[in-house]
DNA sequence: CCACGGATTGGCT
DNA sequence: GCCAATCCGTGGA
């Protein structure tokens, strides 16, 4: 087991803060869900910020419905979305009550929990070195390799299900800035982030 | 009630 | 590089 200082769960004042800075720095910090004796892990290595009060991309920009409410919650919480008929993506609250702020997780290094990520992901054994890079690369693939659904919606990160371990802040020299994947609306704004050389990062 | 399209992925050209 | 798959939230009639 790791030594206590490695095993500090987030707390409710780190996410409360402005989603951009959230955003940056939950680079390095480490995923983890619980489910029984089913433990996944994984670094956070790359994310992108919604800002439902200026960002036509959020989720939150046409307001408070039932699929978003969540997000409007103070920060902490999980806001897990369906989308193109397939795909579950999960994100992480921020800032104030109200705010519509949230931190999209866009790809983790897998750390705990690999065989089942591996058999969640494919249903069979690795194949190659290149699925293995695959695993845990896209939104998609973090939540289908963790098992995150609906399920999880609106789940209290600073509880014991699904929280985030604390590590160390990277130097800024760590952190590729880039404009945000995937999106129609709002496409330049610079709010993408991710760790540098990391392979597991999902696109360049 | 119905039409539209998406914060993606993976397979095929 | 291109594009289909596939469900459901959302909004207008």
């Amino acid at each position: 087991m790791k030594p206590d200082s490695l095993n500090i769960k987030l707390e409710r004042s780190f996410y409360t803060r402005n989603v951009i800075t959230v955003a940056k720095e939950l680079l390095g910090k480490i995923l983890v869900k619980t489910d029984k004796d089913i433990i996944f892990s994984g670094k956070i290595v790359e994310v992108e910020a919604y800002d439902g009060e200026v960002d036509e991309a959020a989720h939150t920009f046409i307001g408070k419905t039932k699929r978003n409410e969540i997000m409007f919650a103070e920060g902490g919480f999980l806001y897990v979305y369906f989308t193109y008929g397939a795909h579950f993506c999960c994100n992480v609250v921020t800032g104030r009550e109200g705010k519509g702020t949230a931190v999209l997780i866009r790809a983790v290094e897998p750390v705990d929990g690999i065989d089942k990520m591996i058999s969640n992901r494919f249903g069979h054994e690795l194949r190659s070195e290149k699925e293995k890079l695959n695993l845990t690369s896209g939104p998609g693939k973090v939540c289908r390799a963790f098992s995150i659904t609906k399920l999880h919606y609106g789940i209290d990160l600073t509880g014991d299900k699904i929280y985030i371990l604390d590590r160390p802040k990277l130097p800024g020299s760590k952190i590729v800035i880039t404009k945000r994947i995937g999106i129609k609306k709002s496409v330049n704004l610079p709010w993408r982030f991710y760790i540098k050389d990391n392979p597991y990062v999902s696109k360049k």
